[in-house]
DNA sequence: GTAACCGCTTTCCTTTGGGTAAGTAATGAC
DNA sequence: GTCATTACTTACCCAAAGGAAAGCGGTTAC
């Protein structure tokens, strides 16, 4: 059995607390659409319509679902105004900022990654 | 239409071009196993069968399939040892490290998510 | 009254991810 | 020859995610 010291090397009790802390975040923001309507409401607060016209593709039954999901989550605030007839606000919260780091190195990482496959698609053709 | 500027908001652009990245980041590194398959050879190169005990769970066709994928995106490298049987060994590759920040940030993300949650649970208890 | 809009819900269907269990080709141990 | 090991593959199954389309209760416009 050998053992590689290095110190960029993670230990594997690190690994594992790690691996789960991952985990844990990865189910929260996963699915198709969640990242989509963090987005969007970050830039500025919307009603269910301009949500769905602005997030092509998304279907009002998925849109419902994820706007719930999120505001269990803490993400998002649903805000009844009493107009006539009421105005339903969806805002994005301050806790959803916390995810700006997450969101940067996660686009980082992409966009170089989409670079790459990019260009080993090339080489192959 | 009211334009709010704000030095911390993105754009609509710029939120489409990273959304798409971030997507894009998202679905490399998905699923229930890749990122724990990438953590366990990141410390250590091993064999299909001391991956399968290591990560407690997986089945090997699913392991198969992981490996398969990771390589294509060139996470790891499968090598073949001419011993005698040849010996399968899997690596993580230097690309594999470039993951280090996102996981950094996934993991720190995910750790005070959980402690969030947990004092909302008390809360109501 | 009728039509349209808003904010959803319901139903039905397909796709995808993953689990279980069995099988298999090659090799070596006995 | 028989058995075990390695590195998988194959076949079948299930549950969750998500898409399409229709419906629905309330409100306002005409």
């Amino acid at each position: 059995m050998k053992i590689i010291v290095n110190e960029s090397l993670p230990t594997n009790e690190e690994c594992a607390g790690s691996l789960k802390n991952v985990l844990d975040a990865l189910y929260v923001i996963n699915g198709k659409w969640k990242l989509a309507v963090i987005l969007c409401l970050v830039q500025s607060s919307k009603r269910f319509n301009e949500l769905q016209n602005e997030i092509t593709g998304i279907s009002s039954k998925v849109l419902a679902k994820e706007l719930k999901d999120l505001e269990l989550n803490d993400f998002i605030t649903r805000k009844v105004y009493p107009t006539s007839p009421v105005s339903i606000i969806y805002e994005a919260t301050e806790y959803s900022k916390t995810l700006k780091n997450v969101i940067g190195e996660l686009s980082a990482w992409g966009e170089q990654h989409r670079e790459k496959i990019k260009q080993s698609m090339r080489k192959q053709s």
